[in-house]
DNA sequence: CTCCTGATAGAACATAGGTTTTATGTCAGA
DNA sequence: TCTGACATAAAACCTATGTTCTATCAGGAG
């Protein structure tokens, strides 16, 4: 792609995040130093047919970035999916550095509040139904700020290293035990000591979808 | 505020979800059945003199929403939580035509993508732990798609007409009989008539925040 | 009744902004 | 060298859309 072609689909990014509208075909001229509108609108139409972004016709400001998959793309933030939690299997490593290569995962998008309250976050797609007794559902995914160490009552990612098994638990220490209490009121809960268990993040949110 | 005012600012909101750009001064018009632009402008001042928004002038698309504290409404949509839903209880009067007043009601901030796919949606808070079968739990916030009526498999929200009770149950349509399993599959259905069965809205999404 | 204010109308105005037309330059391949 | 695709230009065009002007009407205060 033309370095003109992919300064302007940069530029219409930018501002739509800061302006929350999409940019006119004369703003885009103006910041890409652009002679005519004419020159505008033909890049807009190579974006346009290559599937980077959508255009209203007849329509003031009617630019609508696309995704890769053809679908309108929104400024709300995403966080990336870093793996699964099932029981009985290692939870992938996470670390707060990423690691992880950012284009290798999938993501979901989040409330916008979420990271402004929490920051870096992550999470972690549900397999099988071995956290129902947490409500949470096979395929659902779980959004997770890292932590260490959590306070009494919060929903944890706990790694219970002697059964080498991951779980979703309200976290509670009571001396040098832990108590790992099922968010169904009605399920037993676990308890184990304290060098047991290895708090790897508060949940913050789980995500559900249907249809 | 006047009624016709609320219904514009109500209208913003939403064209703004729908479409991810503000309604221009004639949408407005034409949505709230206004016979004349000026009209709309004449609200548009008042609201901002309210500071329910502010007005880009001599800019297309200029409108930009704000907030309690006069911040820009972040752009991810929202929906009215217009209710709860409890075994036992009524649900509210969720009309299609925005019979709620929008200043009464909280909101939710949902994914962009969710009112793209479904158009307009409210969300109901859960009360109570009776929706634990669809593993769905105490002040979780459900967001539903109006509807009448359902295919089989979907989860939908439905009032059981003798029994007075609403529920969340996906939905299977077997002859005349309505078959409402729980998403726990280790809980047993609920058979009953199917003109016993109302079906409110089928559910786009589950909320539930921890901390 | 008169005056004022809030709300509604209809029409016209002005310009922001999408679209088109025609022309020019560059470069790879026949 | 010629040709055609690709990219850039300048200017005009047209309508979508913000704005203004003037008029009307209902209701409350004086």
């Amino acid at each position: 792609m033309p370095e003109r072609r992919r300064r302007i689909l940069e530029f219409i990014h930018e501002f739509y995040s800061e302006n929350g509208i999409p940019p006119t075909v004369r703003d885009i001229q103006q910041a890409c130093d652009i002679s005519s509108t004419s020159v505008v609108d033909y890049n807009l139409r190579q974006l346009e047919e290559a599937g980077y972004l959508n255009r209203r016709r007849e329509v003031a400001r009617g630019i609508e970035l696309l995704d890769r998959d053809g679908e309108p793309v929104s400024n709300a933030p995403r966080v990336q999916i870093v793996g699964s939690i099932a029981a009985g299997q290692p939870l992938p490593v996470f670390s707060s550095e990423g690691a992880v290569a950012s284009e290798e995962f999938d993501t979901v998008e989040i409330s916008p509040d979420l990271p402004r309250r929490h920051g870096k976050l992550f999470a972690l797609t549900v397999k099988g139904t071995s956290m129902i007794d947490a409500l949470i559902d096979d395929g659902d995914v779980v959004v997770v700020k890292p932590a260490q160490d959590a306070s009494n009552g919060e929903m944890v990612v706990a790694w219970l290293r002697d059964e080498e098994e991951a779980t979703l638990k309200k976290f509670y220490l009571e001396g040098d035990q832990v108590r790992l209490q099922p968010a169904n009121s009605t399920m037993q809960p676990i308890f184990c000591l304290a060098e047991n268990v290895e708090v790897k993040g508060k949940v913050v949110t789980v995500l559900r979808k249907f249809g």
